[in-house]
DNA sequence: ATTTATGCAAATCATTTGCACATAG
DNA sequence: CTATGTGCAAATGATTTGCATAAAT
């Protein structure tokens, strides 16, 4: 199946470049704005189309909709557990992690994603703030 | 907030030492042959407070159901992108994975998740088959 | 007695889909 | 031309929530 060049992918691919991380719905509200006419199925249907041909990654986020990413490289996540935001990780990618697993059962392994979960720096600071507070 | 010992509790507990890495409505599914009048929501607050409790793990499933899982010793999943099914990954945990990342924007990291893809021996069977049949 | 839990239905949220129409190649 | 893409609204699937009632402590 051969994909053609829309207007509406080559609005979609400059949003992805100026956001970070962003959501379908991110992207949507930033496309929206140049191109009021545009349609959440259509930021839907391209963005996972550029992901299954490499061109974006796309994450799963647990507990939160799927975010897109413009860097291809392969490398980890970390969500903050308290605001959702996600960020790269700045850490060595195990490209042989694959080939350690003994025993799966006979499974053709593909790929691999770790997502470390934690408090980023700002929401540190709301807990302090409101802990003070309840005392 | 003290949680209570309820009927249905127990029955939940029992339906996961019985099932594998079950999603909440499987879960739902066992335990209304046993006792018709539960209902989802109820699986579903049980389910999340056990996991809330540590008593019970919660696997987050890319494109997919959540799963929860008895075994809460940290370990890692492997999931078929195909039909879906996740298993135990029996792989060593990186108990030290999270101190060693070094610029991480000032998160405090909690845990972190490894989940494989690839394909499962009997979906590998399945796509040979069809592979063939198509020729 | 008081607070937590339950069952039900309705609400929510992310995402997908059917369909008629538009448009890229 | 003809297959792929679009916009819209409705459908889907997982999960949560409001509320009146029930049950555990």
């Amino acid at each position: 199946m051969k994909t053609r060049n829309t207007l509406q992918k080559k609005i979609i691919m400059e949003a992805m470049e100026k956001l970070f991380h962003p959501t379908a719905d991110e992207v949507f509200c930033e496309v929206s704005e140049e191109y009021p006419a545009i349609s959440k199925a259509t930021v839907y249907r391209n963005l996972n189309q550029m992901a299954e041909q490499g061109t974006l990654l796309k994450i799963p986020i647990p507990d939160g909709a799927d975010r897109f990413d413009i860097t291809v490289k392969n490398h980890y996540h970390i969500r903050c557990s308290c605001c959702g935001k996600v960020y790269d990780v700045d850490m060595p990618y195990f490209s042989n992690l694959e080939s350690q697993i003994t025993d799966a059962h006979g499974f053709d392994i593909k790929s691999h994603e770790i997502i470390f979960a934690g408090i980023c720096p700002d929401c540190k600071l709301k807990i302090e703030k409101s802990t003070k507070k309840e005392k």
